[in-house]
DNA sequence: TTCATTGCCCTTTTT
DNA sequence: GGGCAATGAA
């Protein structure tokens, strides 16, 4: 972000007078509103008086901070139903901005529960994206597009930048195609044309020609009439800017913007706010050559392609404000790495003069060993606009924050396995249940166990339905059916199934193309009548040719899902996998069933092609009441009752290239994932770590996670678990978590000692960034589960110590597994068959003999 | 064109 | 260690 941009007022000086807002509603709307002063409404009634207040509060710029679990959704959807039930807006003139199609469809339906049949008539309720697109379908012309444009994903994305890489005449091995379509994204998160981008980074990519690359980057996508995610934000940040007629358009139209998880927008993302949100002075010339946009050095119009902008200045005649809400959580701000800026939120009442704050810091979800384990670790995180969620359920029954250690991943996927398991036995559904790891590696432990034991769990995240290769290519052939420019479609399914149009084939037709300067589809059709193919290939092309213009001419006529069909017939495209005997081919064929299906709920296949493209995800089945496994990430704005927190070691979470790439505010984003772990739970939190975990195929021993350190001991039990404490000698019977202090004295002993040392040697050689640490280690030495986690390091460097005491086939007994025999012997860990409880691995401070 | 070998990566992910 | 993608040989 750059510097001085604090100061630039983002609305007139004078904000336009309050009551404008009700005035415009008419004499009706006021006495709606009156009247629903007089007697609220049923909606506003079940609200506590901060959400009544940000639901409200509808008029100059609102910034609601709301915790989790403190009603943000309801508050959102509250709002609205409360401007539209007051007349106050149509529902043609709210603007509601989500990240997800998830978000936003919720939204939809909790407004539709509120207000009933108004929600249909809420055109823009919307990801950014979608909202994106239908600004841009309006006005593709004036940023070069045409309105039939088309979206492409990563994966098109990827493909055409290796296209030009290749065009440059540079080496793509060097040169990863994959990594340039990282880079433009990150500069298109920032609002940067090429023209924008840090030189340093423009010469960091092909020999010095990463501003040329990515120029013909977009050069090429204006050919293809295509977009990517990015320009969805940005084409209409330029239209606007060059245009202010048109934006003048949208300020007339949107009365109230509202915005769900502020902290997670990005630059581009502001600036797309910001001049929705913004009013033009009257002494202001056209937008984009305000003193602002020149300081802040980002999107101008396309020189090439943008029309003249206009030299009027903008009349602005009284109109009423324009009342943005944003909703967000700094402490839940996770995707900094993608472009996230958390300064947004922090900085919103410097953006809005007058903005009026309201925290929501009651928590309706958690008990309050859960929510006071998550606050004290969050405050350790500097640069907070400072929240402290509080309930008013205790309940003296609730358990604390669980902390579990394992010898290494299998253990700990067992552990959790049997926790389960037992749950399960008390009745619980799994569907409340959920395991939240750092990295997507970890979950194969877990699948793999829960496969072993029967269990029930569904992976959030994992592949998803769109990104499926055969979906892809049927897509691809429905695309070019409705979009004959989209060349990556075609060189996509040109040759699939194999029709013997290989590379040289292709290859001679995009240069023929090039030359021309037309789409591929349509140099395929007149190269054909050259003799610059071979026969073969060309007989082969004239009948793709031919079948193109057939389905087009039936696009019209026949029903979307029969054409689909028809054409993944005709095509031979179903054929190629009915003849096909791998094991997956059954499954790619029931997909494409299931694609002509989804179909059936679009009235064209156009309007499923932009679903699509919007939607990559595909519903699955809820029906099925099974554990979820899915990152810290994908958690967010999940609730469960009982949450497992696997993998709390250092350079795992916090993830070792948090640190390395973010420093210390790499570590505070990795602390605020842990915060929305733990505030998923509404119940149960179990947190795990483990002395040993494979990293890259090696085993290595890790020490437990610095956030551990940061858990108030008030909230937390450091559950006794079989193993992994092996060198914490102390009879059975008689608990630790019997007396007052279940940390007494331990942290005096040599171990810990020895413990403590290596530990503070290890984080100094690895992290720099922890030189200030141990001031943000509250209670270390004196609270906090200190000892445990000592003890489980230990472990670790136990194994080559001392032979056992015990042999193998010795008869042992185990407090909670009961008879056994040792199987085998491994330093200090013993693996036992016992009789009861199978084999287990236990070490052999927990076992004697029977 | 297909299969096999080799090499490379390995945090998080929406749209 | 393992999965995937690209390359090279048959």
């Amino acid at each position: 972000m750059s510097k001085g941009f604090d100061d630039i007022p983002f609305f007139d000086e004078e904000p336009a007078p309050r009551q404008a807002a009700a005035a415009t509603g008419g004499i009706a709307a006021r006495a709606m509103a009156a009247r629903d002063k007089a007697q609220r409404p049923d909606y506003l009634s079940g609200l506590n008086p901060e959400q009544r207040e940000a639901v409200e509060a509808l008029e100059g710029p609102v910034l609601v901070l709301a915790g989790a679990g403190t009603g943000k959704t309801r508050v959102l959807t509250t709002r609205i139903a409360h401007i539209l039930s007051t007349g106050r807006a149509f529902p043609s003139q709210i603007l509601a901005v989500t990240f997800t199609n998830k978000a936003a469809r919720e939204m939809k339906e909790r407004i539709g529960v509120l207000v009933g049949h108004a929600v249909e008539g809420m055109p823009w309720l919307g990801t950014f994206h979608s909202i994106g697109v239908k600004l841009l379908r309006r006005h593709a012309e004036l940023v070069g597009l045409r309105s039939d444009f088309t979206i492409l994903d990563t994966d098109d994305v990827v493909r055409l930048i290796k296209q030009l890489i290749q065009a440059e005449g540079l080496d793509d091995k060097r040169w990863p195609a994959k990594q340039f379509a990282g880079m433009i994204d990150t500069w298109k998160n920032k609002g940067l044309d090429p023209s924008q981008i840090p030189e340093g980074d423009a010469r960091a990519f092909a020999n010095g020609k990463g501003r040329e690359l990515y120029a013909a980057y977009q050069n090429r996508l204006l050919t293809l009439n295509a977009c990517d995610f990015g320009d969805l934000l940005l084409h209409p940040i330029r239209m606007f800017r060059a245009n202010p007629d048109v934006l003048k358009e949208y300020h007339g139209k949107f009365r109230y913007i509202l915005v769900d998880e502020y902290q997670d927008t990005n630059t581009a993302q502001y600036m797309w706010l910001r001049l929705l949100a913004q009013r033009p002075r009257p002494s202001e010339r056209s937008a984009s050559a305000g003193p602002g946009d020149a300081r802040q050095g980002q999107v101008a119009a396309a020189p090439d392609r943008a029309p003249p902008r206009s030299g009027d200045s903008v009349s602005a005649s009284k109109q009423q404000q324009i009342n943005i809400c944003c909703v967000g959580d700094d402490d839940q701000s996770i995707y900094g790495w993608r472009g996230a800026e958390v300064d947004n939120i922090l900085r919103f009442e410097k953006d809005f003069p007058g903005a009026k704050v309201i925290k929501l810091e009651r928590n309706y979800r958690s008990t309050e060993h859960i929510l006071g384990a998550a606050a004290h670790l969050i405050a350790h995180n500097e640069g907070r606009l400072g929240k402290t969620l509080f309930t008013e359920r205790t309940n003296p029954e609730d358990e604390k924050v669980h902390v579990h250690a394992a010898w290494d991943s299998e253990e700990e996927a067992r552990a959790v396995g049997e926790e389960i398991e037992q749950l399960q036995r008390k009745n619980h559904k799994l569907n409340d249940i959920a395991i939240l790891v750092r990295a997507s590696f970890q979950m194969r432990e877990f699948e793999d166990r829960f496969v072993t034991l029967g269990l029930n769990y569904r992976v959030i995240g994992g592949p998803r339905f769109y990104e499926r290769m055969e979906i892809r290519d049927a897509m691809a052939y429905f695309r070019l059916v409705c979009q004959p420019a989209d060349d990556l479609a075609f060189e996509r399914i040109v040759n699939t199934p194999k029709r013997g149009l290989g590379d040289t084939t292709v290859r001679t037709l995009h240069d023929y193309a090039r030359a021309r300067d037309i789409p591929m589809l349509a140099a395929a059709s007149e190269i054909i009548e050259t003799d610059e193919l071979k026969a073969k290939a060309r007989k082969s092309l004239f009948d793709v040719v031919a079948d193109f213009r057939r389905w087009q001419t039936l696009l019209e006529t026949t029903p979307h899902t029969e054409l689909a069909e028809q054409i993944l017939e005709e095509s031979g495209y179903t054929a190629m996998w009915q003849a096909d005997k791998s094991a997956e081919a059954p499954g790619r064929l029931e997909n494409l069933k299931e694609l002509i299906r989804s179909m059936e709920a679009f009235e064209s296949m156009r309007g499923f092609l932009e679903h699509v493209a919007l939607v990559m995800d595909a519903e699955q089945n809820e029906n099925m009441d099974a554990v979820s496994i899915m990152t810290l990430h994908s958690a967010k704005g999940l609730e469960f009752s009982t949450v497992f927190l696997p993998g709390w070691e250092e350079g795992l979470f916090p993830h070792q290239r948090a640190l390395d790439e973010g420093g210390r505010s790499g570590l505070e984003e990795e602390r605020r994932l842990a915060y929305v772990g733990i505030t998923r739970a509404k119940h149960r939190c179990h947190i795990w770590f483990v002395s040993n975990r494979r990293i890259h195929g090696l085993w290595q021993s890790t020490l437990p996670s610095r956030f551990l350190d940061e858990l108030p001991i008030a909230h937390v039990e450091v559950a006794e678990q079989e193993a992994s404490y092996g060198g914490y000698s102390r009879g059975y019977g008689q608990s630790r978590f019997d007396k007052a202090d279940p940390f007494e004295n331990s942290y005096q002993t040599p171990g810990w000692k020895r413990a403590q040392q290596h530990r503070s040697e290890a984080t100094r050689d690895n992290w720099g960034t922890r030189s200030g640490h141990s001031v943000e280690r509250i209670g270390y030495g004196e609270s906090g589960p200190r000892t445990r986690t000592i003890e489980g390091e230990l472990v670790a460097k136990s194994t080559t110590a001392e032979p056992s005491r015990f042999n193998v086939g010795d008869r042992v007994f185990h407090i909670k597994f009961g008879n056994g025999n040792i199987a085998a012997i491994e330093g200090n860990k013993l693996t036992i068959d016992f009789d009861r409880a199978g084999q287990k691995r236990v070490l052999d401070g927990f076992v004697e003999r029977a």
